[in-house]
DNA sequence: TATTGTTATACTCTATAACTATA
DNA sequence: TATAGTTATAGAGTATAACAATA
C-alpha cells in the first residue's frame, strides 16, 4: 500500500509537471499564479508565506512570471517597500488554461472509475490520510 | 483526486525516509541494500542498472554503505574489473531492521481500514494506475 | 576496441545571510 | 529598530564526461 501510494503520487505529480510545463510553467509558478488569481494585489511576502516559499526563491519565481508577461509588480499605494502582485490579462488567460488542463487530467485519472467508485476511493484515501495525521496541513499543488 | 494522491504519496515517501533515516540510511541506500540482499554477489553495474542509478552515483552510495560496514566490495573471480557486492552480517541485520520498520509503517498506514477495505482500496488504486498507464514500470522504493 | 569502476567537473536547485530602501 | 524585497553566496545533490584498469 505504501509503495503503491507513493508510486502513484509521484507519477501523478510528475505528470502534472508535464501538463503545466506545456504552458511554460513549473508547478510552483502555477501555484503562485493561482494564489495571485485568488486574491489579486497581495504582497510578494504574503504569497510567499502562504506557499511556504522562502523570499529569495519567491523573487526568482515572480521574475520568471513577470518576464513571461503573466504577472505584474506594482507599487503599494502607501508602503513603498512592498510590491503588489497582479495578474495580467495574459496571466489570467494562462491560469485559466492551466486550470482547464488540470481538470482534464483529473478526469483522465478518474476515467476508469464510476462516480460511486471515485467517491469510495476518495473516502478511503481520506481515511488513510487521517490515520497518518495528514488532514489540513501542507498545501502543495 | 490528483491532489489527494500526490499529497498522500509525498507524505508517505517522506515518512519512509524518516523511518529508514533512523537507521542511518536514505531510501536509495535501502534500495541498494535490498537489491544486494535479494541476490548476493551482483556487480555494481548490475545493481545500478536495475535501480536506474547512474554509475557515478552508485559509487558514492556503495562507498557510504561500505563505510558503515553494511556492504563489501569483493573482487570478481575471473573479471578483475568488476566488484561483487555482498552484505555483511551487520548489513543483513540492518536490512532486516529496515524491512521490519517498513512493515510496521505499512500496518500504520492501513490501521484505519478493515482488511476488506484495504483490498478494495488497493484494487481501486490499481485501476487508477492502469488507467494512467502505470503498471509494471518504474521500480522505485 | 569495449567495458567496469572511479574521479573530476559542471550544473541545478535551494536556502542563508548580507544589503537597500523604506517604515 | 524592524520589515519588504533583492542580491550574493555557499551547500547539497546530481549528472556528464574524462580516466585507469582490464577484457
Amino acid at each position: 500500500m505504501g509503495f503503491t501510494l507513493s508510486q502513484l503520487g509521484f507519477a501523478i505529480s510528475s505528470r502534472f509537471g508535464q501538463v503545466v510545463g506545456a504552458l511554460g510553467l513549473e508547478p510552483r509558478h502555477f501555484a503562485v499564479l493561482r494564489a495571485v488569481g485568488a486574491a489579486d494585489g497581495q504582497s510578494q511576502q504574503a504569497v510567499a508565506e502562504w506557499l511556504q516559499i522562502p523570499p529569495s526563491t519567491m523573487v526568482s519565481l515572480v521574475d520568471h512570471l513577470e518576464k513571461q508577461g503573466l504577472l505584474q509588480r506594482r507599487p503599494h499605494s502607501t508602503d513603498r517597500r512592498t510590491r503588489q502582485l497582479h495578474l495580467t490579462g495574459r496571466g489570467a488567460q494562462v491560469l485559466g488554461e492551466a486550470i482547464k488542463l488540470s481538470n482534464e487530467m483529473e478526469q483522465q485519472i478518474c476515467a476508469g472509475l464510476s462516480s460511486a467508485e471515485r467517491d469510495k476511493l476518495l473516502a478511503l484515501l481520506g481515511r488513510v490520510a487521517a490515520t497518518i495525521g495528514l488532514s489540513k496541513d501542507a498545501a502543495r499543488p
